[in-house]
DNA sequence: AGCTTATTGCAACAAACTTGCAATAAGACT
DNA sequence: AGTCTTATTGCAAGTTTGTTGCAATAAGCT
């Protein structure tokens, strides 16, 4: 709920609406923040709870929004759909930024430290700027190692 | 030659037909090993040197055969085509599987130390495995940034 | 309540693959 | 070298994951 309201003002100070189609995105998401969705995802639950109706293009449109503001984490594995995850807190924004995957149950799971600041700071000492990243490691999870 | 040689013995060795498709694609690959290709490169390469001839279809199946064998190594940026690069030595074989991109000039370049083999002995400890990453670095080469 | 314009829904488009199937061509066997 | 078997290919159609143009709608300011 409190969440939810942080991304209503976020909205509104950037100068975007508060539309229906966006507040559905919000409530879906806010509500399962360690579940990483897929665009179509979401679209399902919102058509499931009926609270809100929308359209898949809005889900996008949304979703991109979002990330742009900051709201949520995009990342996408090979080949597959990209994924998208509420980032709670300023200082948590780059939390979930490593993850790992398990080929077995395709269960998504974070790391949490994040191993490539360094290789960042290094870069960006020899000029390079505006960085982001993404890393992926898939395998087997214990449970799937059997 | 060398290096297609070895490409056309490890078919044969794992009983597949060395076609003209394959040999086209390893060639296009071989001759630059440095660059990462994307299937549609692969492809206008075949078709504008006339040595061979074929369907892009059978270049994607081509590379995933070649993927499954080792022969090159696959990596996908965010929404993008995939790429795909020859992994020349067996101990190189995990030389290129971090690369820095520019949004700026879209130059990829390897990153050369692996910052995530620490990460990943550390899991393989605690039970997971057949581990393998993907790590993704973009922003702005110096080059770039002005 | 009315006005302005950001958003939406819809449908069409697009990129990057993937797949089914009949035709072809590797390569093993003689 | 010719024949046979079946892995591969080419082609066309399909799929997935979005993206986009545009008229209709609905935020939110006054």
């Amino acid at each position: 709920m409190e969440q939810l309201k942080s991304i209503t003002n976020l909205l509104r100070v950037k100068g975007l609406r508060v539309t229906q189609a966006r507040i559905a995105v919000a409530e879906v998401l806010v509500r399962e923040p360690e579940h990483f969705f897929t665009s179509e995802e979401i679209y399902s639950r919102i058509k499931k709870s009926k609270k809100h109706d929308c359209d898949q293009a809005s889900v996008y449109r949304c979703l991109s929004a979002f990330e742009e503001l900051g709201i949520v984490a995009k990342s996408s594995f090979h080949g597959e759909a990209a994924r998208f995850q509420v980032l709670p807190t300023e200082k948590d924004k780059h939390r979930h930024e490593h993850y790992f995957k398990c080929q077995g149950c395709d269960e998504i799971e974070p790391l949490e430290d994040c191993l490539v600041a360094k290789k960042e700071r290094e870069l960006e000492a020899r000029g390079y700027s505006n960085l982001k990243h993404h890393l992926e490691i898939i395998g087997l999870c214990p449970r799937c190692a059997h």
